[in-house]
DNA sequence: CGGCATCCTTTTGGATACTG
DNA sequence: CAGTATCCAAAAGGATGCCG
């Protein structure tokens, strides 16, 4: 089954350039986190624990450009954001979290194979 | 599992880390075209059709330090070198192909959306 | 609270040349 | 063929200050 021509559609839209954007550390973190439900600014940065306010304000932006999370004002005193899974954030959830957990099942596995790594490197 | 109360542990193979080593881009495209069977790398660069040599070459080692892929050079002339999954690359296969075959089957969803998100932005 | 603008450092990636 | 080494450009990411 070779359908990698198939899957790497060529033209506006291919699959290298949505991965580009919904790949990522942060892209998985921020859409696993949302997939318990909607949350504001802060709470989302304190739960990516480690994640600059920078790079969290870019990597929501582009999730919500490619569809995947609505940003909705919210009219309290200070403002406050909230940011929320569309219908098709909604159709990756089960995907990344799926990944997320993958990797903590994983992780003492993983550990081990990159210390075997950097001392046959090394 | 041992999990001793060294801190260092936790903080040497999070998610966070580990998700910052095979999500991304070029780490699920390879994965994906390694999911077909074991390749070699000049077919992996064309089939990762627009990747450079040194990233293709970085990834390749990154996974193989996670313990994701694993290099087989062949007594060829002149020599060449096989990239194929291991078990626990195998173990994330299916989760790959899914997030591979969710960006074919969304991509006018997304590329809709990114428009209507430049639109609204600019 | 949730940003944006700015500056600066670090990381990543492309291009090219060279090698076993 | 499958790299490594080097240089350079571009992008990512942290720190800080300001704002509605």
């Amino acid at each position: 089954m070779a359908e990698t021509a198939t899957l790497t559609l060529q033209g506006a839209c291919s699959s290298r350039e949505i991965l580009n954007d919904i790949s990522g550390k942060w892209s998985v973190m921020a859409l696993t986190t949302l997939a318990y439900g909607p949350c504001r600014f802060n709470a989302l940065k304190r739960a990516l624990e480690g994640i600059s306010q920078k790079a969290l304000t870019d990597t929501l932006r582009r999730l919500e450009r490619n569809g995947l999370v609505e940003r909705h004002v919210l009219a309290t005193s200070p403002v406050g954001v909230q940011y929320e899974l569309t219908e098709l954030g909604v159709s990756l959830k089960s995907l990344y979290c799926a990944l997320h957990q993958w990797t903590a099942e994983n992780r003492t596995i993983i550990h081990a194979a990159r210390e075997r790594f950097d001392e046959r490197v090394a």
